[in-house]
DNA sequence: ATAGAATGTTAGTAATAACTAATAAAGTTA
DNA sequence: TAACTTTATTAGTTATTACTAACATTCTAT
């Protein structure tokens, strides 16, 4: 029985396979210093990488050739890329965290966080933004200016008020 | 001039680190194999770890003796712990994730988040928690229908529409 | 077509961080 | 206190993942 499928990438070939995943989508062919590049490693790490994936069976490659991704890589870079830019988005569009920042912080987070808890936070994204105005609700506003004084705000006190009436 | 004050500790350090100061917390003192309990390591994992925080400054440690943190030590400790507590309870109590699904989750991203992004937590959280009742506020309890259901709660749609009115 | 530049690979090294096996010290109890 | 148990340390091994230096291949432009 292949045990392979179900081995846990490390947090570095995950780091090679979204890469690689990323520059496919917006370049086609990715070669080994697109990658070395793109992670800011040397080109002899990429090319080590490549093997560990090789044999994991998540691309082919032949020596100085392109890099392509089977099925099975594609999907997993897919998920990686994903937990990538919705921990951003929060980290970004919710918490008022500068981009650059919201992205180091995702790029190193997105390795760690479950399925199950990346589906809860993509949720509650699409919780806050399937509100009509792009803004976002009320209450995000009101968070915006929580953290900017430390107070909540006039309206924030009014609903809160009102809810209590009831 | 001394560098290794700013010098950036290992995930890995920071796990013996945050479980030192933890036992600490409960127990008083500490022991290499209360440490290897807690983190189901070896003893002599351990010990190669307190070489490295010794040599850091951040414990002192006499062979056959208890573990004790200095000042600087503790104060790392206490850092990562807080990351830890305050994700955790991000996932458990607003986003709902089961409680140790939860820490798992923490304990893994407790040492990529930055200091910046975790304030913005702490904030959204108490943001979250300066609500007179308990449960939060309305539109917490809204995303909590909108994770089972798919779909915004009645509450929820009204107050988009009285908003719209506006 | 070939010289030189760009890209890729191989080989060997280093740091980190885990492990087991063997040994040593400390503690406990009969 | 001597035997035994528990706890701790030392020594040596392994895996991962980075690196540099040296060499090989491929591409490009004259």
């Amino acid at each position: 029985m292949k045990q392979k499928t179900v081995k846990k990438l490390s947090s570095s070939i995950e780091d090679y396979l979204e890469s690689i995943y990323v520059l496919n989508q917006s370049s086609g062919t990715v070669r080994v210093k697109d990658v070395s590049a793109k992670l800011e490693v040397s080109m002899p790490s990429v090319h080590q990488a490549l093997h560990v994936m090789s044999d994991a069976g998540l691309i082919n490659h032949e020596n100085y050739g392109y890099v392509e991704l089977t099925e099975k890589g594609r999907k997993a870079g897919k998920k990686i890329w994903r937990s990538h830019r919705m921990l951003t988005k929060f980290f970004n569009e919710i918490l008022g965290v500068p981009l650059s920042r919201a992205e180091e912080d995702a790029c190193k987070m997105e390795h760690d966080i479950s399925s199950k808890t990346l589906e809860r936070l993509v949720s509650f994204i699409d919780f806050v933004e399937s509100y009509p105005h792009k803004e976002g609700p009320d209450w995000l506003k009101s968070f915006k200016y929580f953290y900017k004084t430390g107070k909540r705000s006039k309206e924030c006190d009014e609903r809160i008020k009102e809810k209590l009436k009831k």
